[in-house]
DNA sequence: GAAAATACCATAATATCCCATAATATCCCA
DNA sequence: TGGGATATTATGGGATATTATGGTATTTTC
C-alpha cells in the first residue's frame, strides 16, 4: 500500500504546473498510471488527492453493493465524476486544471500534506487555518490525541 | 511485531546525517520500508519513530471509518502531515529534517531510546532531566515498578 | 493560422551515492 | 577458553545524481 507523509510547499507556474513532492511521486510512480487522481474535496476548499490503486479498489468495493447503503454509493459516485487524472511531466510535474485551482483558492504556492493513504493540495494559508482550527477543536472537546489500540498489533 | 530496546548515542554530522542504532536498524531492515517514520511527539520535545508497518495498520484503523469521530480523524491526519518518511542511506543513516531537529533541540548527538513498539529520539540532556523527573514522580505517587502490559498506541 | 497544450532543454540547490577509516564486535579454530 | 582473523559499526568527505524550477521549441486542436 502507497502512504503519503509530510508536509511541503511547492511553486505554481504560469503555465499551472507544480512539482509533486518527490516522496508522493516514488510511490506514485510504483502504480499503473503515472500520475495521480484529484477531485475537490467536499469537507473543504482542498484538492484530494490518491493514486490510481487506490481508485481502482474503491471501484471494486462499489461493485459490491452490500458495502454501501444507496446515499453512500451516490456520494462516491460524484467523486468520479469530478475526479480529474493528472500524468507525470518528465520532470514530475502536474498541471493543475482551473476548476480545481478555483476551488483550492490557489494561487502561486501548493502545500502537499499527507494523509497516509491519500493526500490534499492546500492553499497554505488556508492550510494553516485549518490546522489551527483542527487543534483548537481537539481541545476544546479534550480529545485524546493518542491513537486507539491498533487492531493487529503492529 | 518489531521491539525496540535500550538507549544509545550517535552523533549527527554537519550535513544532518545521524547512523541509527544497528538493533533498531536489524529490525526495520525486516519492514517493506528500509528506514523510518518520524514525527515531533505531542507530550515532549523529542521525536517518536517506528517502522511502516506500524503507519500501515495505523492506516487500515483510519480507512474503517466507524472507528473515529470526524474530529478525531481530523486530529490524525494532522500526526501523517507531521510525519517524514526517513529512508536509510547505504550506512544505516537517516537525514534528520529541521522541523524535527528544532522540534527537539537537538544540536550535535542524538539519544535513541526503545519504548517498545516505537522509540524516541532526543537531545540527551533533555532526555536525561525527563528521565529524573519520571523516576522522582514514581517515587511520590509510590508507583509499583512491575511491568505490566499496557494498550497500544502511539 | 492562432491559441493551447505538450515536449524538450537548462540550471542552481540539494540530496544521495560511494569510498575511506578507525573502533568495536563477532567469529572460528586450536 | 584464548586470541588472532574477520566482519560490522559509526563516522567523515568528495563525487555524482536528483529535485524544483525556469524557459524555449514543437506539436496539437479547432
Amino acid at each position: 500500500m502507497a502512504l503519503f507523509f509530510s508536509t511541503t510547499i511547492n511553486k505554481m507556474d504560469a503555465k499551472c504546473r507544480v512539482s509533486v513532492p518527490s516522496s508522493f511521486r516514488n510511490s506514485l510512480h510504483k502504480q499503473t498510471f503515472k500520475g495521480l487522481i484529484a477531485f475537490p474535496s467536499y469537507q473543504n476548499n482542498s484538492i484530494d488527492a490518491c493514486g490510481i490503486d487506490r481508485m481502482e479498489s474503491i471501484s471494486n468495493s462499489l461493485d459490491n453493493t452490500d458495502n454501501y447503503t444507496k446515499e453512500e454509493f451516490d456520494l462516491i459516485s460524484l467523486y468520479f465524476g469530478e475526479a480529474e487524472q493528472l500524468p507525470f511531466d518528465k520532470e514530475g510535474r502536474i498541471i493543475l486544471p482551473k476548476k480545481l485551482i478555483q476551488h483550492a483558492a490557489i494561487a502561486k504556492e501548493v502545500l502537499f500534506v499527507g494523509l497516509g493513504p491519500t493526500f490534499q493540495m492546500w492553499n497554505p494559508e488556508a492550510y494553516n487555518i485549518k490546522k489551527k482550527n483542527t487543534i483548537k477543536i481537539a481541545n476544546q472537546k479534550n480529545l485524546n490525541p493518542r491513537l486507539k489500540p491498533i487492531p493487529k498489533g503492529i
